[in-house]
DNA sequence: CCCCATGTTCGACA
DNA sequence: GTGTCGAACATGGG
């Protein structure tokens, strides 16, 4: 479920935490989300420890407690954080529970996992843990430059666009919708290798998918407002789905190894 | 029972 | 090395 925006939108559910200290820590250790991790150090070393900051990128969360403790976050299909007050009943799909100190609001931070795609890590030490050290810049920032763009494209030159907007070492965040948003605000077909792409809509293709990242940012981010209907969001699953833009049927296919969906007028099949 | 799902990773193969 | 494909992971919904 969750791309850039939305993991935004769900780092910002445990922002409240911030400056709050951890007063004890409920898991299921044997939950797969722990897979790269240990759930008994996890439990036993964030009790007592302040959460000082919180941030996202791409679809991934850090949050970083007193100590140089970072705890590191990943949604997968189906995850998402939540606050809740105490007491607080796990669900038995609440992998994660953080119980604070005081009586203030939030009571737990609940991290909620039904797939169990999602992932969690810890890290200890003055420095960045190493899945937090050297990213990549992601397409809405400034470092995200039109070079960079077409260097990527230049290196994935057979891979079709869809797969190569779904990379998250080159378009971190960018997940099904966005790339099928922006390849439809670009009227490019998902399926056309990069190589075959002209300029004129490589440059197209670099503004969209920009304005996607940032228009998700604003919409999505702060209250996870609906998607307005000129975006190919809310057309996208439904059957008899129609373009916002010329009201022809929308058409799905497997693209780049997911389905993904297309206006096959303003967005035609190369033959 | 079937198929599908806003994600990642791994192995087999061309 | 590049890229594709399918499977796997685990669960729920239609």
């Amino acid at each position: 479920m969750p791309e850039l925006a939305e993991v935004v939108y769900y780092c910002n559910q445990w922002l409240p935490a911030v400056g709050r200290t951890v007063a004890a820590v409920r898991l299921h250790p044997r939950a797969r989300v722990f897979r790269d991790a240990d759930p008994e150090t996890i439990a036993s070393a964030l009790p007592e420890r302040k959460l000082l900051t919180a941030d996202t990128h791409g679809k991934g969360m850090r949050f970083l407690f007193s100590g140089g403790l970072h705890l590191g976050v990943h949604l997968g299909m189906a995850g998402r954080l939540f606050t809740a007050p105490l007491p607080y009943q796990p669900d038995k799909h609440d992998h994660l529970v953080l119980e604070l100190e005081g009586r203030a609001a939030p009571g737990v931070l609940v991290f909620s996992d039904y797939r169990m795609f999602g992932r969690i890590r810890l890290h200890e030490g003055a420095e960045a843990p190493p899945w937090w050290r050297d990213l990549p810049p992601e397409p809405q920032d400034r470092g995200f430059t039109r070079a960079r763009f077409e260097k990527i494209l230049d290196r994935r030159s057979r891979a079709p666009l869809k797969a190569v907007l779904l990379d998250q070492a080159c378009f971190p965040g960018f997940g099904n919708w966005m790339a099928d948003e922006a390849l439809w605000r670009a009227r490019l077909f998902p399926g056309l290798r990069a190589a075959e792409a002209r300029k004129e809509e490589r440059a197209r293709l670099y503004r969209d998918l920009r304005k996607v990242a940032r228009d998700a940012l604003r919409v999505i981010a702060p209250e996870w407002t609906a998607p307005p209907a000129n975006w190919l969001f809310p057309h996208r699953w439904k059957d008899g789905g129609s373009c916002p833009r010329d009201r022809a049927p929308l058409e799905r296919e497997t693209i780049g190894g997911r389905t993904t969906c297309y206006c096959p007028v303003c967005q035609p099949p190369i033959a």
